[in-house]
DNA sequence: ACAATAGGCAACTGTTCACTTGCATATCAA
DNA sequence: TTGATATGCAAGTGAACAGTTGCCTATTGT
């Protein structure tokens, strides 16, 4: 597992969690093909080296895997790390808040 | 919906997980047990004034809610917010379990 | 009233983070 | 090979963040 400090600081930026959705909508997408996006669909004017390091970010909190062929490096999403934070927090709640005094 | 940006940022930080951690154990606990469990359970060593602020980013980010009694003020756990998380990129995911929530 | 308890506000500090800039490497087409 | 494409690495900068320190307000018990 994915430490989870990893994985919450990738999930922390805005311009990742869009990239996230990028490749949730189409997988396999190359470096400059994300950058394309993000600067058309979603006007953000961001240079290609700060989303390489956005997506090295993603890859070491194991929500992006890469393949390599080629020049070309195709990105895909990966939601298994995502599980572990509905699992923390939703499994325990009993939904019911006690009522305690010190 | 809480704004995903405070979702997401109140989550990237380890303290303030382990605060939702203990919230989690034992619902409607002060400021001060907080700071006693924090210190004593999880051997760190912070002061009550940045568990404070912690509580603060928690509650905008809609993942803990307090009401006040006299001098005290009871702080509770609400999952509700981490559902929006699954739902944003899970959804056309079927590799998983099913989830059981109306 | 007085002191102790529980919590709040604001300024300051050191660190982390996102982003840029510049250069380098690797693959492919002519 | 030459040039164009696609990506990688590393240092530097400005902003955001976590934590501390000091002081203040409100409530409660004696």
């Amino acid at each position: 597992m994915v430490v989870a400090d990893d994985l919450f600081k990738a999930l922390a930026d805005p311009t990742r969690r869009t990239i996230l959705d990028e490749l949730a909508e189409k997988s396999g997408q190359t470096l400059f093909e994300i950058c394309s996006r993000l600067s058309m669909k979603h006007q953000l004017g961001i240079s290609r080296q700060a989303v390489s390091q956005h997506l090295a970010v993603l890859e070491a909190a194991g929500l992006v895997e890469t393949r390599r062929e080629g020049r070309y490096k195709f990105h895909e999403l990966n939601t298994a790390p995502l599980r572990q934070i509905a699992e923390r927090w939703l499994v325990a709640d009993t939904s019911g808040p006690e009522k305690s005094t010190p």
